[in-house]
DNA sequence: GTCTATATACAGATAGAC
DNA sequence: GTCTATCTGTATATAGAC
């Protein structure tokens, strides 16, 4: 039925958005209602537990990146979609001023509870690094690409916990622009 | 008195061990109570309340970094010292997989609630941040030091939450390699 | 399918005996 | 200074009327 849908896809939208700003524990399942306009008890319809929330959400993430990185390959140079890519992930904004990065935040916060969860959030993490490294691939890095993307991608990482703690746009302007031009020399 | 201190101590410590572990969030007063072998009442004489803990453990941890950084002037070498310094930081251990960096994880969680207390996290990071610019300045790097102690600073962030995120040796122990291999060409 | 009312558990914080 | 008992609020989760 397509209401049913509707308001799961409702309630996941919401949860994805109070976990990127409040972190998964802080958010109660009554402000995740609240915001998809659900009552509290409806929840419980379309999700038997929070922990079902959370995977509802770390899939729903992974087609909202897939959809993205097909985005980039309408950019037909292979260093400038990189490079386009990387300036859209770390270009300081109030986003990430305030939140830091989704897919950080996220690996952080279950990275450290464990189990089973913590596995499924590292997909994100995953899917970023294998697409990082198919470009630098066709950017001709060989065997290199893998390492490459291992750095590239928590410099990336790094770079928006810095804008998080720091919330300061000049910290992490310089960074940015440090970060694109060396991928044209990595 | 004495003892008055002596269970301060032991409960600053046992939070600042908790918070490691779980996030401050998910460390409630009664973990730390039974951690520091306090009964749970007794937290109150010591603290109004559970921010008030959180203050206590970021001062607690700036002493140790700084007794930390003060340990490292034992290396004359000044590009040896900060080689080694960063190497000890992002060494793949069983710590770093289970927890991630411990400054990393505080800014990140205290830093989405914004305030006061993400203000004072920041601290420990920009402890960080300048120990490693002076260094940079012994190595002769002059103006550049703060951007290249910035870079260097979030790349050691993102291998830690690497390394916590895929708990898996292999995948930062290059990551570690390049970045002190670099730090001697930045 | 939807929603109100509530059971149950546990958090932070306090009162007050010792 | 120390500790037990408990207040109060709020979280996850469920029961059951509609």
């Amino acid at each position: 039925m397509a209401r049913r849908n509707d308001k799961r896809e409702k309630l996941v939208s919401a949860a994805n958005e109070s976990f990127r700003q409040r972190g998964v524990d802080s958010t109660t399942l009554a402000n995740i209602a609240e915001l998809a306009k659900v009552p509290l008890g409806n929840v419980y319809y379309y999700f038997k537990s929070k922990e079902s929330i959370v995977y509802a959400v770390i899939e729903h993430r992974r087609k909202e990146n897939s959809q993205k990185f097909e985005g980039y390959a309408e950019i037909t140079d292979p260093l400038i979609r990189l490079q386009t890519f990387v300036r859209d992930a770390v270009e300081h904004n109030e986003t990430s001023e305030k939140f830091g990065d989704a897919v950080g935040g996220l690996c952080q916060e279950l990275g450290r509870q464990g189990g089973e969860v913590a596995e499924a959030a590292s997909t994100l993490m995953e899917d970023t690094l294998t697409w990082v490294e198919s470009q630098l691939i066709s950017l001709g890095k060989g065997e290199k690409a893998r390492q490459i993307a291992m750095v590239l991608v928590a410099s990336m990482q790094g770079i928006n916990l810095l804008a998080l703690t720091f919330k300061n746009p000049n910290y992490t302007k310089e960074q940015a622009d440090y970060l694109v031009d060396w991928i044209a020399v990595a």
